[in-house]
DNA sequence: TTGCTTGTTGGACGATCGTATAACAAGTGG
DNA sequence: CCACTTGTTATACGATCGTCCAACAAGCAA
């Protein structure tokens, strides 16, 4: 009776996968459990876990827990940029259309997430300890200022205003998007666009 | 030789203190260990090591280190409401000479410090696991929310646009204090404060 | 089939975590 | 001078942490 049942019931593990996929089961496990526990409940045998694993494999894969919270933040930081350029691809040529496009992408989904946000407060509690995680940080918000700096100057904003006013798009934006996610009860996605707009209009109008 | 050199030399510890006393000490302890090495790094250990007293200190004070870092929270966003305060009754009596003095404090100290901010994203990576404290947030917002609409309306802001333009001022300022504190080196505290005034500018004069 | 490569597992290891508790020291009233 | 209260320390405990490593299994070449 049931001399095999170890093998037939208790174990359908030990799937062979692709590394690329590996690593990228791995990722996505990881910012799962950084959404629901937070930066203190992404341990190893918490993500090994979560992704149907061993525990053993975080360390043959990415060496280190940490490698793989920076890897998931790159992750993260790639899905956001790549949800922005698809926004700016589906607006059209207008300048203003894109812009606006570009800027009110990040009220609606997947970037307005809670689960994002939660991602991103793990790996800003782990800015001010580990430095690398600082440099990435500084490195998407570049590219994000940097991009808007060129739609804006497509809507003929003069260079001289170009830094300050990319700067008070991006810290708008960052703060609607904040308490969006925070507390998703206190004003709408709708409402965010339309103050992330008027914003664009007092800008832009007053140029000069 | 050096027969009472464990007493004369490495005990100078063991000073008795006022309970009040030693549970501030403990919390500006656990403010400075949350600043210096993120979330991750403020155990019970790390933090009494900070304070000079023994890690038995913190339970026997507050309970659980989770207690001593919602404490922290609570005395941390008490200085903001202090020093916001501060900054208003310091600006005069004109309406909007206090609303800019309001907005601009958050970029200078004692608000705009990294320190702060480590221990805001400590808490909020905590209120995922806690939800009993999800609500103090809230009310810091809502507060800093209502106190804006008060000064936008004493500067003649239409009542149908307080609640709009009250959103949109919290949130400019809190992408820019967020910035400022993650990323010291990208703006300074005095473009930050010339943004929200031009911000503020392009609110009130175009609210009708 | 056989042997080899390699993804994968499970457990061991020491370090550190939070918490509880007994022993100790400093005031304090008798 | 002596209990006595109480702030403080030191230690112990079990749980969990990250990392490492030998054994195992799946697929592939021969």
């Amino acid at each position: 009776m049931q001399v095999s049942s170890k093998l037939d019931l208790a174990k359908p593990a030990f799937k062979r996968a692709e590394p690329d996929a590996r690593r990228q089961s791995l990722i996505e496990a990881c910012a799962r459990v950084l959404a629901r526990e937070g930066a203190s409940g992404a341990s190893v045998r918490t993500i090994a876990l979560e992704a149907r694993v061993s525990a053993g494999l975080v360390g043959h894969y990415f060496g280190s827990v940490d490698a793989l919270v920076a890897a998931t933040y790159v992750q993260t930081g790639a899905k956001v940029d790549a949800a922005l350029e698809e926004a700016l691809s589906a607006a059209g040529p207008d300048p203003r259309a894109r812009l606006e496009a570009f800027v009110t992408a990040s009220f609606q989904p997947p970037i307005a997430d809670p689960q994002l946000l939660a991602t991103w407060v793990a790996f800003w509690s782990l800015v001010r300890a580990r430095a690398e995680i600082a440099g990435q940080h500084d490195a998407q918000y570049a590219g994000f200022r940097a991009k808007l700096e060129t739609l804006l100057a497509a809507c003929s904003t003069p260079e001289d205003q170009l830094r300050r006013a990319a700067i008070a798009i991006s810290a708008l934006v960052d703060g609607l998007w904040l308490e969006l996610c925070l507390s998703p009860g206190c004003f709408t996605a709708a409402e965010a666009s339309a103050i992330a707009r008027a914003q664009l209009d007092a800008l832009i109008s007053t140029d000069r």
